[in-house]
Formats: C-alpha cells, sequence, structure tokens
RNA sequence: GGGCGCUUAGCUCAGUUGGUUAGAGCGUCUCUCUUACACAGAGAAGGUCAGGGGUUCGAGUCCCUUAGCGCCCACCA
C-alpha cells in the first residue's frame, strides 16, 4: 500500500471553498425527492426550512454567522438521516434599510438626491444597486458553509413573490381586514414615514419637564400642568382632572385659555387622569398623545394637528409656523416666561421614543395610512400555538408570544417609501377605491378610466410574513409548495419573535389554513466576550468574515453551535474559535494516522480480514477495541437524544470530549501498540475506521468542512486496503452520508467499560505519581500489580499499561495475592488494586510520607461520609443498584484506608 | 407597573426526567519536541454551585424568599 503524506497541520483555506464547490455542483444540497422530478414519491415526508432572509444590502454579521450555523446543522442532520432535505434561501428587499442605504449611496456617488432623480428613476437605480451588489451577501452565505438548495432562491420583489402580496392584499382587502384612514401613529420625521409600533425603541433618557400655569377664562386662577414636550400645547383641546380631585373639581366645565394662540378649551373630567401625578391635571394633545387621544374621544373633541411630516410647526401653530419642532419649544416658552404663565423647570427622566432606523425621536402624529384588522388573525395565530399545532424552543416564549397577541394592535402596513411593494389601490378623481390581482384600468365603482395608484408601500414585514409560502409559489398550488409546505422548522433569534415570527403564524393561517411550520426555535444573540452588545461604539463588532479568515469556517460555526443554549444570549471571545480552530486541526491529525495506519495494513489471508469484521463483544477485538466501539455506542445514543431536544451545543461538547479524551488521547495512543502485533492489527485498523468514520459523521453538521475533506482521504485509504468490506456502502461525499442510528445497549458494553476504566485509572495513578516525583518518562520503573479480582486484567494488558505509564515491562509483575514489598518501593492504591512501583533508581525515593497521609485523610473522609449516608434512609429508599455501589465504594476506600496505614507505620 | 432570564474554578460558560468524588475551554504552575498533532502530550493547583429558608434518603438541579445584573412588554403628563 502506498503511504500517504498529508500535511501536519490543515489548510481551510484552500479546502474550505473547493468542498463547497464540489457540494454545489454536485447537486447535494438539492433534495433528492423533488417533486418536479418524473419519479417522485409525494409520500415521503421531507423537512424543511425557509432561510431568514438577510437584507439583500446586508454585510454579513455573526447574527447571520448565528443562524446559518444553526439551520445547516438542523438541514444536515436530517439529510443524513435520509430524509429529503430542502432549505430555501432567499434575501428580503427591505424597504427602509435599503433606501437609505441607496440614498447614501447615491448621493457620494453621483451628488444627486432620492427627490431629484424622481420615483421611477430611483426604483430603477435600487434595483441596478441589486444587481450589482445583492449577490455578496448570498455569498457570504456560502461561506459558512450553508447547504442550501440555490437552484431555489428568491427575493421578495421577484415577480414571484409580488404576485403572492398582491393576492395577500386583496384577499385582506376584500374581507374587510384592510382598512385605510386617519389614525394616530409614530411617524420617523428623519425618515419621513410611518412607523409600526415594534418600530419604535424606548430609551430611559434626562430631559427637562416644563410646568405652566393654564389660565382660567376671565379669571388670575389658573391650572398647573407639566409637559415634557412644550410644543404640544398649541395643539391642546382640553385640560384634563380626575372627577374625584377636590382641588380641581370647581373648574371642570369651565374654560381655560391656550398660552399664546389664545384658543378657548374646556376643563374635562376623566378618570385616566392620576391625581397623585405631577400637578394632577393634564394638558390634552389629542393630535400628538395616544392617551389623549383616547380621551379625546371620549369627550368628543377635537383634534389639532401641529406638527408637519418633518416635524416642523404646521399653520396650527400661529407665530411658530415653519419652526423646527424643539425650536418652537424654545420660542413659545420664552414667550410664554414674557406672559408670566411659565412656573419652574425641572430635569426629569422618562422613556423616549424613538426610530429605531433612523435615532430621531418619534412623534405621534394623525396620518391617513393603511391598517391590518389584526385581531382575527391574532386569535388564530395564539389558538395555533395552545393548541400545540406549533411549539416555541424554548417554550418559556411562548408565554411572551401569547402576551403579544392578547394585546396586539391594528398593524400600520404603509410606509411611505419608494423601494417595496407599492399598495395595490387605485384612486379615481371621485374618491372611489379600485384594487385587483391585476392592474385595474378603470374604477370598480363608477368607471373612471382616471385612475391614480396608491403613493406608499407595503411595510417589509408584509412580504416577509408570506416567506415560508411565497417562496414555495404560492398563491400558485405549484408542485414545491403542494410537497414542501408546511415547512418543519422555523429557526430564528428570539428578538424578531414579533416582527416576523408570529405575523408568518398569522399569515400562514390566514391564506393557507395550514400552520406555516410546526417548531419554532429560537437561538438567542451574540454578544462580545464580556457579554456586551457587539456595537460599532465600543467598537467590539466581530467580523464573521474576518474570524473564518482567520480561524476556519469550523471553527466559528463550532464556537456558536457549542457556546450556546437554545434561547440564551452567547458570549464569544476569539479565544473561544481559536481553541475550536485547534479542535479542527486535532481531528485532522487523528485524520493523517489513522489513514496512514489503515494504508500500512497489508493483505492478510482471507480469515484476518474478515475476522477483522466481527462484533466487537467478539474474542477478536481487544479491550480497548470494544472500550472505545462501546463508548462509541454511547455517544450515538446520547447525540440523537440530545438533537431530538434541540440541545445541539450540548451534543456537539460530547462529540468533541469523545474525539478528543477518549479517541485520541486513549484509544489511539493503545492503537499505536495494537497496531505492531500481528494478532491484533487488522481489528485495530477495523476499529479506528469504523470509530473514526462515526465520528466524523457525527460531528458532520457542525463542522462540514473539515469532516468532509478528512472523509475523503479515510474512505479511499480503506477503499485500498484489506478494509474495503466495511466502506462498500460509504457514498463519495459525506454531506449524504447515513447518519448513525442509534442501538440499545448491548450486555457485554459496562463490563468492557469497567475494566478499562480500571486500567486507565492505574495507568493514571502512575502518571501522576510519576510526575509527583520528577521521574523523567526515560526513566522506565518497575511496576508489581497485587489485584485479586482482575489479576488477568492486568497480565492480558500489560504492554499497553508499560507504554502508556512508562514501566518496564521487564520488571513488571502481576500477583493474585500476598505480595510482600522491598523497602524501595511505593504504592499507590486503585479500587482493590495495589500497585507497587520500583523507585530504587530514581533521585525521588523516600518522599512518600507526605503522600500517604493525603491518601489516608481523603480515604477517611470518604469513609466517613459513605457510612453516614448508609446508615441513613438512603440504604432503604434509594435504588439497590445505586446503594450497592455505594457500599462497594465503602468497602474500596476502608481497603485502602487499611493498606496505606499499613504502609506509614 | 407586569413578565422573563442570569448569578457554578482567575476569565467565558456547559451541566433537561434530583442520584458516583460538579465539568470544559482559556489562563496559571511542572515536566516532555515519544515516528497523527507543540494549533500537541502527561501531570497539578483552583469551586461552601449569589445569600437565606423549605421539600427529599439524597438538591447546582424542585419550591419559597432576599440581593445584584440583564432583557422584553406596558398609555402615566
Amino acid at each position: 500500500m502506498t503511504k500517504r503524506e498529508l500535511p501536519k497541520a490543515y489548510d481551510f483555506k484552500s479546502t474550505e471553498p473547493r468542498i463547497y464547490e464540489m457540494w454545489e455542483a454536485g447537486g447535494y444540497f438539492q433534495p433528492w425527492n423533488d417533486p418536479n422530478h418524473p419519479d417522485f414519491d409525494p409520500s415521503i415526508e421531507p423537512f424543511v426550512i425557509a432561510i431568514p432572509p438577510p437584507n439583500v444590502t446586508g454585510e454579513l454579521h455573526v447574527g447571520h454567522a448565528m443562524f446559518i450555523s444553526v439551520e445547516d446543522l438542523m438541514i444536515r442532520y436530517h439529510r443524513m438521516k435520509g430524509i429529503p432535505t430542502l432549505w430555501v434561501p432567499g434575501s428580503d428587499h427591505a424597504g427602509i434599510a435599503t433606501q437609505l442605504m441607496v440614498e447614501r449611496y447615491l448621493l457620494q456617488t453621483e451628488e444627486v438626491t432620492r427627490e431629484e432623480l424622481g420615483r421611477d428613476e430611483f426604483v430603477k437605480r435600487t434595483w441596478d444597486w441589486k444587481h450589482k451588489y445583492g449577490s455578496i451577501i448570498t455569498n457570504q452565505i456560502r461561506r459558512l458553509g450553508a447547504s442550501c438548495d440555490w437552484s431555489r432562491e428568491r427575493f421578495t420583489l421577484d415577480e414571484g413573490l409580488s404576485r403572492a402580496v398582491r393576492e395577500a392584499f386583496v384577499r385582506l382587502y376584500e374581507k374587510g381586514l384592510i382598512y385605510r384612514g386617519p389614525r394616530l401613529i409614530n411617524w420617523s420625521p428623519g425618515l419621513k414615514t410611518a412607523v409600526s409600533d415594534l418600530e419604535v425603541e424606548y430609551e430611559e433618557e434626562d430631559v427637562t419637564l416644563y410646568h405652566f400655569k393654564y389660565m382660567l377664562k376671565d379669571s388670575d386662577e389658573f391650572i398647573p400642568v407639566a409637559t415634557i414636550r412644550p410644543e404640544t400645547i398649541l395643539g391642546d383641546t382640553a385640560v384634563a382632572v380626575h372627577p374625584d380631585d377636590e382641588r380641581y373639581q370647581k373648574y371642570v366645565g369651565r374654560t381655560v385659555i391656550v398660552p399664546i394662540l389664545n384658543r378657548e378649551i374646556p376643563v374635562i373630567a376623566d378618570e385616566y387622569v392620576s391625581m397623585e401625578f405631577g400637578t394632577g391635571a393634564l394638558k390634552v394633545t389629542p393630535g400628538h398623545d395616544p392617551n389623549d387621544y383616547a380621551i379625546a374621544q371620549r369627550h368628543n373633541l377635537p383634534v389639532i394637528s401641529v406638527l408637519d411630516e418633518a416635524a416642523k410647526i404646521n399653520e396650527n401653530g400661529g407665530p411658530y409656523q415653519g419652526q423646527d419642532r424643539f425650536e418652537g419649544r424654545e420660542n413659545l416658552w420664552q414667550d410664554m416666561k414674557k406672559a408670566g404663565l411659565i412656573i419652574k423647570t425641572e430635569p426629569y427622566r422618562t422613556t423616549i421614543p424613538r426610530s429605531q432606523r433612523g435615532g430621531e425621536i418619534v412623534e405621534p402624529m394623525i396620518s391617513t395610512q393603511w391598517f391590518v384588522r389584526i385581531e382575527p388573525l391574532a386569535r388564530a395565530a395564539l389558538e395555533a400555538v395552545k393548541d400545540g399545532r406549533i411549539r416555541i424552543v424554548p417554550e418559556r416564549f411562548e408565554k411572551v408570544y401569547f402576551n403579544w397577541l392578547e394585546n396586539i394592535k391594528d398593524w400600520c402596513i404603509s410606509r411611505q417609501l419608494w423601494w417595496g411593494h407599492r399598495i395595490p389601490v387605485w384612486y379615481c378623481p371621485n374618491g372611489h377605491m379600485t384594487t385587483g390581482r391585476e392592474d385595474p384600468t378603470e374604477c370598480g365603482t363608477c368607471g373612471s378610466k382616471e385612475l391614480t395608484q396608491d403613493e406608499d408601500v407595503l411595510d417589509t414585514w408584509f412580504s416577509s410574513g408570506l416567506w415560508p409560502f411565497s417562496t414555495l409559489g404560492w398563491p400558485e398550488e405549484t408542485p414545491d409548495y403542494k410537497y414542501f409546505y408546511p415547512t418543519s422548522y422555523m429557526e430564528t433569534g428570539y428578538d424578531i419573535l414579533f416582527f416576523w415570527v408570529a405575523r408568518m403564524i398569522m399569515m400562514g393561517i390566514e391564506f393557507t389554513g395550514q400552520v406555516p411550520f410546526h417548531t419554532v426555535y429560537l437561538h438567542g444573540l451574540v454578544r462580545d466576550e464580556i457579554g456586551r452588545k457587539m456595537s460599532k461604539t465600543y467598537a467590539n463588532v466581530m467580523d464573521p468574515l474576518i474570524v473564518m479568515d482567520q480561524f476556519g469556517t469550523d471553527a466559528l460555526r463550532f464556537t456558536l453551535l457549542v457556546g450556546s443554549t437554545p434561547g440564551n444570549d452567547t458570549n464569544v471571545g476569539l479565544k473561544k474559535v481559536e481553541a475550536n480552530r485547534n479542535f479542527a486541526n486535532k481531528l485532522w491529525n487523528i485524520g493523517r494516522f489513522v489513514v496512514n495506519a489503515i494504508s500500512s495494513l497489508e493483505d492478510g489471508p482471507q480469515a484476518t480480514a474478515n475476522r477483522s469484521l466481527s462484533t466487537a463483544n467478539g474474542q477478536d477485538w481487544t479491550l480497548a477495541d470494544s472500550w472505545i466501539w462501546a463508548r462509541l455506542q454511547g455517544l450515538v445514543r446520547d447525540v440523537e437524544r440530545l438533537f431530538q431536544n434541540f440541545q445541539y451545543g450540548q451534543a456537539g461538547q460530547q462529540i468533541y470530549d469523545f474525539i478528543w479524551s477518549d479517541f485520541a488521547d486513549w484509544y489511539v495512543e493503545i492503537a499505536k501498540q495494537q497496531l505492531t502485533d500481528e494478532e491484533t492489527r487488522h481489528s485495530t485498523g477495523a476499529a479506528l475506521a469504523r470509530v473514526f468514520d462515526t465520528s466524523l459523521r457525527l460531528l458532520h453538521p457542525f463542522t462540514p468542512f473539515v469532516t468532509e475533506e478528512i472523509w475523503g482521504h479515510l474512505r479511499s485509504a480503506i477503499l485500498e486496503s484489506p478494509l474495503k468490506e466495511i466502506a462498500a456502502d460509504w457514498p463519495e461525499a459525506l454531506v449524504v452520508a447515513k447518519w448513525p442510528e442509534p442501538r440499545d445497549p448491548e450486555g457485554w458494553e459496562q463490563s468492557k467499560v469497567a475494566d478499562f476504566t480500571l486500567l486507565q485509572d492505574s495507568i493514571r495513578a502512575i502518571r501522576n505519581l510519576r510526575a509527583e516525583k520528577n521521574i523523567k518518562p526515560s526513566e522506565r520503573i518497575g511496576a508489581t500489580f497485587v489485584s485479586r479480582s482482575k489479576a488477568s486484567l492486568y497480565q492480558d494488558h500489560l504492554p499497553i499499561i508499560s507504554t502508556l505509564s512508562s514501566t518496564d515491562p521487564e520488571q513488571t509483575f502481576v500477583y493474585e495475592s500476598e505480595y510482600k514489598p522491598s523497602a524501595a518501593v511505593t504504592s499507590l492504591v486503585v479500587g482493590s488494586t495495589d500497585i507497587y512501583l520500583d523507585i530504587s533508581n530514581t533521585e525521588a525515593s523516600g518522599k512518600d510520607r507526605a503522600r500517604l497521609e493525603k491518601e489516608l485523610r481523603e480515604a477517611q473522609s470518604h469513609i466517613e461520609r459513605l457510612e453516614k449516608l448508609l446508615s441513613s434512609d438512603f440504604a432503604n429508599r434509594a435504588p439497590a443498584a445505586l446503594v450497592q455501589r455505594e457500599r462497594e465504594k465503602l468497602e474500596g476506600y476502608r481497603e485502602t484506608a487499611e493498606k496505606v496505614k499499613a504502609q506509614l507505620k
């Protein structure tokens, strides 16, 4: 056999692009059971995920890396289980974000504004931008190893998806669930558009509270009132007090004078007003405050708007017209001061609403907008989770979800933007509205041909809400839609539970009659290594592209997957990524060893090859072979269980521990020994190949690149060796290899593991002592094992013990009974075995006392603890096996103590 | 004002039906370039699992409570 020469270190840089190219070109990401192919079998249930579409203008950030890692893991796991798997990729047109980006871009490159270009030209430029740069983000997602089916890539403004949006709008409209009208909405003066409640963020800030006098008409009396927005005084239409407030009862029904404007407004009584808070009197500005708006409706008060779309004071603001809201605030206050109307100002801390996108203070304003009557949709969405048709992981987010839907308000879906799905409603000169699945040519009411389309576009989340089915062809009953819908998992961050997940559920049920997915898995947010949010101001943003350049994609993925628990935020630092880069390298080197070992196996008599395939319990397998096999089966069972429970991080950790601590540190070391022995070399080669193969399969969903690369080498090494039978059913690429199915534990496993553990403990004890006494590894010392019950175990494994603990095989003995040590030995006790080490020729002799005393102290404290435990009710109540184990332990410690005591004398 | 999460080794975190002597990575200390790997190997030090109370034969794990930190929702000028 030819010896393979692989480089000492894993080179992810050249490997990753090559492997991805191989996968994509090989069509491995497409579902093997495809409804568009003639041999399609509709009875096989597929596994489907719709990707959370990143913004088309987006640059890859660590949040993308997170969800791609998790979803790719889910997809690869199911694909390996043999399930037809579809992961639909795509991107979102992201109305505001993209429009702002392109505006900025045009300003920089061509020095033109959106307004100068005009609507049509601007939209055209945005499309140009999309065609030019829109693939950046998807290529970055490819770098993460995402195994999505790129032949089914979608974009929210695609023709197909736009048809879906149109259909959805028209259906809601026809059902009376969409209406247009003036309402108090959140207005972003910077973006000059309405935003939804969710797009407003409230932050505690230090502001000023202005106290002033509301003078009663024809009187010197006044009602003291406080506000943080004095400019809204211009829009006041009442002053409200609590009906039971004795201070102000006498004023109710009288008239007060709006400062400066001298408008007359009533004093009203309303229970909303708190007597304890502030002055106990409230100025009512229905045009710019949601609570005041509610009061105004109860009392039939007029609504006055004083701000325009740029938040400048409008014609209702008298002398302040045209002034910016903050400028007007200051000027008005100065004028009121001159008029003797002010009482005082004081610092105040309260929550201020800011635009999520632009950051400027949002103004509640009366504006004519489109709304979805959301309550009926919300009720159905609530029901779907309550009755278990949809499961949310982790469960605690169900409560959050319920709370939001139970208190939901109508959804403002119109945006005063240019980039997006334009509202499919047309107006005729007579004020009639016409909508339809096709663009109308005449008014549906009066037949007028003079139609103008509504200027607004739809909220981006309106189209995202249709994503799980619009990407599959809805509203057409396409083969894809019929087969792949509903999807399986919805995986995303908990921060967009309301924005997106809830809306997909509402719209999915409304339009398709089915829940859009049966499981919602929410991952946490990625924070920096000390738990801060990643932000440009902290300069702590981790750029996944740089991290991948530095440590490789697998290292980044493994870090994100293993470091996280469902729904909990996770802190990520470069140190962790580096450690996982080391793991990839470790894996690579194990691969080098295994490949080498297998390649050096020579063809022997047929019997030898067959023998190597016998079961792990068979005579032909060594204890170590059987042990690693048993451990592997345990691992497969654990990983399967953890995957079922969405405990991916825990599963990854266990695979990591198995590969590094069990397989590499122990089995590989022993395999080196076994490979030199004609009797064991074939079984060792087979065990190495089979255990390593299974490990690679388990690890593949976490670290697809390095596992795929190693697997290729392993596969060809085996095919060229006498072991080729075991690789007979391996496909070319690991990406579609079979996931190892867990089997029930077999009877022999436990005893093999117990025996091997005893050897491990003995070897560790010897190593420990050697290190303590500074005995050089090159110094081989004699050893004697005295064990009544396990003498043959030691006898059979002396070569391994000697090698791993650097004892001298010539001077190593095993006894079943009494043994009288000479003066120059030191002793250890492992379980019921005594180990005597001959240190007479080392420099370390004669310093045992302290160690023995420590050992005695430890044994005695265990004895004390166990005696107490066993004399308690534990002995009666606990499971018998557990009690038995504790009894044996106690016996062991007692023996140890006796032996150590004897030596101390 | 509601709701939720977190508090475990110097640091960052695992620990899901309550059950051996509570784990990992990084960091620290000692040895070793042993023919897969120094991106490594062997060994060591380091924890009254935030405080208090309870349930239990048995609690990091379940219940109550206190404190600190963080997040989400909410109409208090």
